[in-house]
DNA sequence: TGACTTATGGACCATTTGGTCCAATAATCA
DNA sequence: TGATTATTGGACCAAATGGTCCATAAGTCA
């Protein structure tokens, strides 16, 4: 096997497409749209990623494992749970501003799919989780740290967390405005403490 | 104009492309999906709705005046601010407990179309804010009546619940359970007194 | 250099997409 | 009954969809 080398990275056509589904969806991402992006020719796509489905799973993991990854680097910057929580939002905040905010991808799949298509619904739903006890160890950890009050379940907590971050990914999405986005963070962050 | 007479009822027909619209998408709904759903032909299709966009934006318009109208029914019915939001947030858990949750339209059309359509964005921009501000006009009034404590700006409470609802609404399109959407809300009511 | 192996571009394909058009149909009204 | 008017089914269409296939290109290794 010391055949034609390949003229693109796997990693960053990966990269490509995902930043693609993030912003317009699955099914309003066509495989031209894919092609052109990730530089790559059809062949090529079918012979690496078997088809625009397969692909979009493939998304979905690295898009999964990137955020928790992303979440605990996030943890260990943090000299606290509040601190913690803040740059979390920060970084929404950041997709506010943007021109043509993308949300989360996670989020997006659990509203494009629903349970309606059985081939994604799934997978999404294990994300969503992996993101609520990611935020569940997070917070954990900060209250045997004593960094906040345990008045309520870490559990509870996390899903609360996952639920408003959804929220103000989908409102932002939607076009909500930075302004309006850090009002709604400090009242997310006010709650939590 | 005596001609010969609708083999259907429009607004029968609009009800039933609302709901196919809110389960499963704009994209990933067919023509031929919502023939068959609203029981009308083709021709008909065409010359009452004119086109797939255009039926979207009424379904959209549609929706929005329909959950307007329902939530201010819902204040009218309540005695209190908190036993309104009890009331709303009823309802989202009746979705949850569904097979196939169908969250809210607008929501689904936020994460959708994002900034990036622009034949539907600037209308999801203006469903998004009748909700808040239908919202806003309830607190505002609940405040006046003395039924809640007035710590917090009607308007950024109207922000943060109608958030809150897009997230929770995403969550559950997403596959969350009603026990835990459920322990959620509770959380998110107890966050709004 | 030549054998081997892999990557590439592009032709090709069936299906589905949203959409148009028109002849046939079915009512009302005079 | 016949003229009028509006609805309907279905034939038709161009474009786009996701996907397959193969001859050729471009490397590596002996």
């Amino acid at each position: 096997m010391t055949g034609r080398p390949r003229t693109y990275r796997r990693d960053e056509a990966l990269e490509a497409a995902v930043e693609l589904f993030w912003r317009q969806g699955y099914d309003a991402t066509s495989l031209d749209d894919l092609l052109h992006a990730m530089k790559i020719s059809k062949s090529s796509f079918y012979a690496d990623f078997q088809s625009k489905k397969a692909l979009y799973h493939t998304c979905l993991q690295h898009y999964q494992s990137f955020v928790v990854n992303h979440l605990q680097n996030l943890q260990s910057q943090s000299a606290s749970l509040p601190q913690f929580f803040q740059l979390v939002f920060q970084e929404v905040i950041e997709d506010a501003a943007a021109r043509e905010p993308k949300g989360c991808l996670i989020v997006n799949s659990a509203v494009e799919f629903g349970q309606h298509r059985q081939e994604f619904s799934e997978e999404v739903r294990t994300a969503l989780e992996a993101v609520q006890s990611t935020f569940e160890r997070v917070i954990r950890a900060g209250i045997k740290d004593g960094q906040i009050s345990c008045r309520i379940s870490p559990k509870v907590s996390a899903k609360y967390l996952t639920t408003c971050l959804s929220g103000i990914r989908a409102m932002i999405k939607g076009g909500m405005s930075a302004r309006d986005a850090k009002a709604v963070v400090s009242k997310i962050i006010r709650s939590l403490e």
